[in-house]
DNA sequence: GACTCGGCTTCCGCTCAACGGAAGACCAGG
DNA sequence: CCTGGTCTTCCGTTGAGCGGAAGCCGAGTC
């Protein structure tokens, strides 16, 4: 005993994954790390609200009225609204894979895929997670971030994703300064081989970079620069839909 | 007392609206109607998890890891991840709002919306409800819904929106054959008198309906059936992509 | 600078909501 | 028909949760 009743039904809730999206109840149990019986009142009383929903094979989900209320989360789909427009037009204007992401912790958290059918398959998911070394967004998120989280990076080690993941603080410091200096960063290979991104930064009303966007082409795309320039713009317009000052003067650390 | 502490948690995070995503402490107390300490406590909890987030100011709000969650949904998330390549398909070639919705209870839930710069203003608001006879994908999931919710919707008073709103069982009655017939709703300034929508089904693996995209252009629109064709379209291929078998002759019920 | 007021934080004695093992129901598969 | 696994229900015990009160904090006013 010990444990809160609030600490319980988040641990059922999370038990959820995007590999295991409907759970029996045993399997719920299991992976909530609680006995039976105290799984099958929570689960009710949650089912009962629709923060999860039963299956007619008796197995649990995920509720609509749950997505309902994360919906209302402001670093959620509030910060994608905003961003919708131009990410529509970045989307129609490549034909590409357009994402925005946010930080979470030290992790980059996906906002928003718009997939084309004839881009590059990418393995990103609305609701994912993906390392911020190893990722466009990711690497404009921590070029940004306050020093003591890149000094966490940093230190921690790097995980390989493919032959080309930068593994080492030293690479990855010199890539930070470059997205410093550049305003954008260009991520090829880094978490699969077959991908290049291109992401740029999304500013909030006190010039605190809030999430990032990118396009992401193929590998071998012959000239990825050439997504430099609307990348950035549309990373400028979000910015400015937030309340960023559109003056490059203001662009300041 | 005798509330659970689970009840008691929802009703917290339900606390939060579109309207007021963003509550102090003594809000989240009334509108939960608890007292101060027990959500002070409740909310410690939900914020040390990441279900809730503390702004500097001070106020709460819906955090990212409460969305994540949510995200996880196959009654939201997912469904609108199957359905995304027509949606932008039909948002392409209409440059209109294009939405998608689901039944829930007695009334639609958005789960998606593409909106151009040029498109009428709709008031819909993804994770948002409307109700079901005054909207066009209402009017689909209503009519293809089961004869229990038919009577029931039928039964209730029907709410005006405005001078155009169906308002009578008759009515209502009436525009649910036509929708059966049709295979398509064409909702005119039933919500709101400047917008048009017209609606199609999406149907799961065992032809039943699961969804129902439209997209949604000005009253004025001289020639808004040409939009029948195209929405038809797509909900096809998105029920294609649940599993539903693509005759014409497996449509039935 | 002092005072007021509203919001937030902390405390703690009391009590009943929550606990979870056990028993039984149910169902699919052999 | 039997077996085994999953799910449901029960209930005596107990400590997590309760929430009013007191105090802290900070913004606004005089």
């Amino acid at each position: 005993m010990g444990e809160s009743v609030t600490a319980r039904v988040l641990r059922v809730i999370a038990a959820f994954s995007a590999e295991r999206p409907e759970l029996t109840l045993t399997e719920l149990s299991r992976r909530a790390a609680l006995p039976l019986s105290t799984v099958h009142r929570l689960v009710g009383e949650l089912a009962e609200w629709g923060a999860l929903e039963r299956a007619a094979d008796g197995r649990y989900r995920v509720g609509l009225r749950l997505w309902e209320v994360g919906a209302l989360a402001p670093r959620g789909l509030g910060l994608r609204e905003s961003a919708m427009p131009f990410l529509e037009d970045l989307y129609a204007v490549t034909k590409q894979n357009v994402q925005l992401a946010v930080l979470d912790g030290s992790e980059v958290v996906y906002l928003e895929r718009l997939s084309g059918r004839g881009a590059v398959n990418v393995i990103t998911r609305v609701g994912g997670r993906l390392p911020l070394h190893a990722t466009g967004v990711g690497l404009v998120l921590l070029a940004f971030a306050a020093p003591e989280l890149q000094q966490q990076i940093l230190a921690a080690p790097l995980k390989r994703y493919t032959a080309k993941t930068m593994c080492t603080p030293d690479e990855l410091r010199r890539a930070l300064a470059e997205v410093r200096r550049a305003g954008v960063a260009v991520s090829d290979g880094q978490i699969e081989l077959v991908a290049l991104s291109v992401a740029a930064p999304v500013r909030g009303p006190r010039g605190d970079v809030v999430a990032a966007l990118s396009v992401v082409v193929p590998s071998e795309t012959s000239d990825a620069m050439a997504y430099v320039p609307v990348v950035r713009a549309a990373g400028r317009g979000i910015s400015r839909t937030l309340g960023f000052p559109d003056s490059p003067s203001a662009v300041r650390r």
